[in-house]
DNA sequence: GCTAAAAATGTAATGCATTACATTTCGGCA
DNA sequence: TGCCGAAATGTAATGCATTACATTTTTAGC
């Protein structure tokens, strides 16, 4: 490629002066006709335009944000991609956002740990004008902290009684819902497999799971609870191993996610059981996978989408000083040939 | 919560001249701390840091950026996150940007179309330092010609005999040695599943697919290539229930990813076929469930990892002026059960 | 205790777009 | 043709951190 005017003047980057000496205007006519401002004559705005095409000229958001401290950029912080939960939450978020005008930025956040400073550099760094936050709660509470003055909401995982508005199911009454349903296809002995309770969700689906058998007169059982760290296939597989091992096997699991579901659907298989019929299972999310996966999962479905849409609704509300109330989206068991 | 004098400060947004009278210092002397020059004595940086903590003071990085136009901010544009391809690729990008002290965002692009302005915006804002692009190529081709000063690389599609720098497996190969393999294994009639050409590793595994069947003699059958414009499990299966609709039906299926490979599978056994015994079925891409499905899926592994990894690379040596050739990593065929 | 060199700190220009306010130009009407 | 109000355009201040260069303070050596 040869280093010609055009690239040259690219490379020197030009400024909404160099427009408006080009277009023979003053910047802020420039400026005008950028941000569409009605009292610009035609001719006068093709001139500019046709200044702006020439140089390749963009506008500069760090100075546009200097004065105006406005982005339209919005943060999510999101835990874990290859979670296939949050696939679709996010998407909801992004169609939102931008039917407002909002782009949504994603940014992984439990790739490594130590990370903290970073984290709290990237949100003070004034450069979002909100953010949707999905990250364990323990988390959030440390982070709320010290970020004090940026629209914040919760999705999924939030600090309970905190004044940040959240979306959410109720995750104890979804587990309590799932225990119920296999006790009344007559099980008894269910174990429940959790992730890591650095989760809101983890936390609470362990109550319901405790508080439904309780209700049920079912003896709990410490070694029928396992906590593996995370929902990966493999941990699920693990978990249920373990479960297998024991001298009193379970006959029903409930597992805090589809992918750990299915994990133990495969160990469970690879023993030589039967689902549903000598183990039942049932998972959480209704990610796509579980209606495809052999035998397809019973599962407590959660409107991913929409969790993700009233998110972003509750952060445009705080971006125009409004400080709205939390909501708690309904929950269905859907239920297919795991159980 | 009480409006006390610390929320009123933070509404305000203490500027660095804040700290400074606070601190009784210069701003530079400010700016000195807080970008850790070694010249500021002790008691002076602590004075400043206590300011600094005082007045809940944080860099406002547009005013920075405007200065030394530099964010180390890096973007990634994922098409779409639901394919869990992308998410250990990401993360091979996220480990090594942060090894440099960059942060990385990500934009999921295809979440809608008639986006295009909004898309070149984002790229031309000088928010980000550099952009790590996985969009179909087709997409690649017109952004970049908008976007001309921005350190750019591409990863796994890219634009062929661009001068772009990329990173890809070499996809025609990658579809040859999954159809050589399934030839190998006595198939003849081999279907191809692919899902939208105007990604370039969908043209390239379909020329790879018909080159491999020319070597060997056997004829090609159009309609044994099955376009469904996706991933989708549900599109996997689609394409299946189309094959076995056939006359003749194929007795080995390539699908261009695992997804699809996984949905004709569904779709085999729910008509009563056995895979691998009645139809031979090989994915691509290696994603965490190809492994735990059953039967376990015959596939091409890409080193996701290091995809993401060796770009990212890339994009740090464009940051220094170079502009280091494209890399070609291997695939692997990895057999299991489905083939 | 004095001086020169080194270290610490301060001054002020700079980057770029926005916008309140000031000025010029235009169109319409007498 | 001349004048007025409206429309169009221009002027210049502003936001905030960085940094070259200038100035002050400290330190070391004698």
């Amino acid at each position: 490629m040869a280093f010609d005017a055009i690239d040259y003047i690219t490379l020197l980057m030009a400024s909404i002066h160099d427009v408006a000496r080009a277009a023979r205007v003053s910047t802020a006519t420039v400026s005008r006709v950028i941000n569409k401002h009605a009292s610009v004559r035609a001719p006068t705005r093709e001139r500019v335009q046709a200044a702006i095409k020439a140089l390749h000229y963009r506008v500069d958001v760090s100075a546009r944000l200097l004065r105006t401290s406005q982005t339209r950029l919005v943060l999510a912080l999101v835990p874990d991609l290859s979670n296939p939960y949050y696939a679709e939450v996010v998407r909801g978020m992004a169609t939102v956002a931008r039917q407002h005008d909002y782009e949504l930025l994603l940014c992984e956040t439990m790739v490594s740990d130590a990370r903290e400073r970073a984290y709290v550099q990237m949100l003070t760094s004034r450069l979002y004008d909100g953010v949707v936050c999905m990250d364990p709660f323990t988390t959030q509470r440390l982070v709320s902290e010290q970020v004090k003055d940026l629209p914040w909401v919760a999705c999924s995982e939030f600090v309970p009684d905190d004044k940040v508005p959240h979306v959410s199911i109720d995750h104890r009454l979804a587990a309590m819902d799932a225990v119920l349903y296999l006790l009344a296809k007559g099980r008894r002995r269910i174990a429940f497999v959790n992730s890591d309770e650095k989760y809101l969700y983890a936390r609470q689906r362990r109550e319901g799971y405790v508080d439904a058998l309780r209700q049920a007169g079912v003896a709990l059982r410490g070694d029928f609870i396992q906590t593996v760290g995370g929902v990966d296939f493999s941990l699920g597989e693990l978990a249920a191993r373990r479960l297998l091992a024991l001298e009193e096997r379970p006959t029903a699991i409930v597992a805090v996610s589809d992918t750990l579901a299915i994990g133990a659907i495969k160990a469970c298989t690879a023993s030589g059981l039967k689902v549903p019929q000598d183990m039942a299972v049932v998972g959480f999310d209704d990610i796509p996978l579980a209606s495809i996966f052999e035998p397809a999962l019973t599962t407590i479905g959660q409107p991913r989408r929409e969790l993700g849409e009233r998110a972003m609704h509750l952060l445009l509300l705080r971006f125009s000083g409004v400080n709205p109330p939390s909501e708690t989206l309904a929950h269905t068991l859907i239920t297919r040939a795991s159980a």
